[in-house]
DNA sequence: AATGAATGAGACTTCATTCAT
DNA sequence: GATGAATGAAGTCTCATTCAT
């Protein structure tokens, strides 16, 4: 048979990864089984083992590509806003968003990543540190104009920030509850810079 | 052999435990093989039936017996604090404590418990849910001193609060570095309290 | 200890074959464990072992009681009647009466003897020999009356007695239907003395 | 491998249907392992797997297959004979050459099938009923002809047909005697025809 | 290039049997 | 004499991965 074009196979790839995708979140990574996967693509199972090594290689294809597009969205959003307090509310509500659009995926990440030996050093660490990066260069401007005491841990708050919305989305997503993303962004950004009182003095 | 003592008898139930807890929080629930539980307990897997029907009783029993404990400790802590601030602060002391001794048994909470069918009406549910009524509880003891804004979404603060310490706990523990508990404790307090500014008006 | 008296030993004995009894009987051989058996008995399952020396020894024993017993009645039935046709109307009452009694020991025997290596050439074996064989004597003097022709295959009227009785024990069981003893071996009699025109000439 | 031809697929399936057939009567269900089954059909066993759900669904097949083909048999007999005499000799005949052939299949459908808890309402159920409404209605023509009487219990005739030539054949097979099914059927028809006096008037 | 048949290791669980106490 | 704790083999079934076609 003719060799497919390069075109075809990488929309070959990108089905099997959106397969995978579907099925993981639905399922887990250990209930899933490379053979839903393949069915879902439509291919057969051996076919989709000459596109990826192995299960494992296509859980972390799943995330990092999701990874890729979040971070993407990340720096779009703090481009655009002008301070550092739009900034934030952008970063918050952006990854709010993702929480509430993808909080499945978002799981997928927290549940099944730690558990893979090969996760250290691995592709999906780096996004994670590039992420995270992100919210500490915004944190540090809000530092460069006084608006965050030079006092506050970065990491912390950006692990507060993390934490709550991941609890905040999967809360929501388990008890079914409407997810207002905008209100609840502007709720934490006010809650942390002006903290429980909720009065500004400015 | 004849009967052992009640003593012995609970010694070996708590060692399965132990065993258990260590294999789970070291794989997952799903990568952890009941042989390897059996093998860390030092015994067969056919006398790990004996004490557990199944694998997944095995997991409830490690989860339900670390969350009793950390509730009663909980509820101590609230007890002994004189007033709101001092019991948010024991709180979130308290809860960063557990955090960061038992961070892998927390995520295992997190990651693998929901998967199970009849996690809904479990004995870990009711746990989870007095544990988190704890917390709203207090906050509201705040919203009547005046201290907190009666603007705030009390679960919201809740969520911030156990989501950032969970990531806290899992980046000092992954990237293995030492845990200032107090301190940490005091940081969060303040921040949720005052804001990001860091300063306090009384 | 002092050791238990004779008597007492089969005592033990006795009522472990009537535990395996009942147990065999409701869940089949494969089914029941051992453990059920012991539990059945009052006794330890190591106990058990000191008076069998494992589990299809337990089977035969309880099969061999019976049979005996049914051999035994079978062996007075004939004595106390005293012409050929009232000898075989004991025979086929008894034989009715022992399946509609002890349907499920019967099937038993049936199911579960000959799937054992060691069947033949057992005790078991010879018991049902011996009580085959009581049936062709009473035929052999229905030949030597002239009620019976000689030219009837003595084991094939046998086999159709065996068989008849067993299907029609098997089927008033399993469809919970009232089972008439009397009338039924008088049928039968009657089916085999004289055809399905049920006319007798003399 | 491509996919197997329809003709291959249903070639290995009837292979294994044909080795579980050996195993099971050989053995017995509840001793039988599906591994011994899979070496006897010459794969593995992940893949009898692919071509049966499990263990039992492998026993019901084995003996749908076999009933159907004995059902399709006996109406076919009775179509042919023109008369009740002839039908019923036609039936004795193919059900004793059933039995002669296949007497472990027919033991262990007596012996096995009757343990599972869904065996009221399946497919084997209803063969079965539709296989002993063939006899009743052969008896029941003699009936009407005035060959057999009406105080008949046709019922108690049809279990003294099937036990009867159940009986014959285990007891053939298990001493290894040769089987005569023609003289056979016809001494059982005789039999029960005109008893044991074996005379006809007419 | 593509298939899906085939494998075989490994999962959870049960239980007959032994033996230290 | 008696216990029941302990074993370990064996059972059914699943599935990631390979490879003949």
């Amino acid at each position: 048979m003719p060799r497919l074009s390069a075109e075809r196979l990488q929309d070959r790839r990108d089905s099997i990864i959106a397969a995978a995708r579907e099925v993981f979140t639905r399922s887990g990574f250990a209930q899933s089984s490379v053979s839903d996967i393949a069915q879902a693509a439509g291919i057969s199972d051996g076919l989709l083992y000459r596109y990826f090594p192995n299960k494992q290689e296509l859980l972390f294809e799943v995330l990092g590509g999701f990874y890729t597009k979040v971070i993407t969205g990340a720096e779009q959003a703090i481009e655009i806003a002008p301070d550092f307090e739009s900034k934030m509310l952008a970063l918050v509500q952006q990854h709010l968003q993702t929480f509430a659009r993808d909080t499945d995926l978002c799981r997928l990440f927290i549940a099944e990543v730690r558990n893979f030996d090969d996760y250290v050093g691995s592709e999906i660490q780096q996004l994670n540190r590039r992420y995270a990066s992100i919210f500490l260069r915004v944190f540090a401007t809000g530092v460069e104009r006084g608006i965050v005491s030079a006092d506050i841990d970065l990491r912390l708050l950006r692990d507060i920030l993390f934490g709550g919305i991941e609890h905040w989305a999967w809360r929501h997503i388990s008890m079914d509850l409407p997810m207002d993303v905008k209100g609840t962004a502007g709720m934490i950004c006010n809650l942390l810079l002006c903290g429980v009182r909720g009065d500004r003095r400015d």
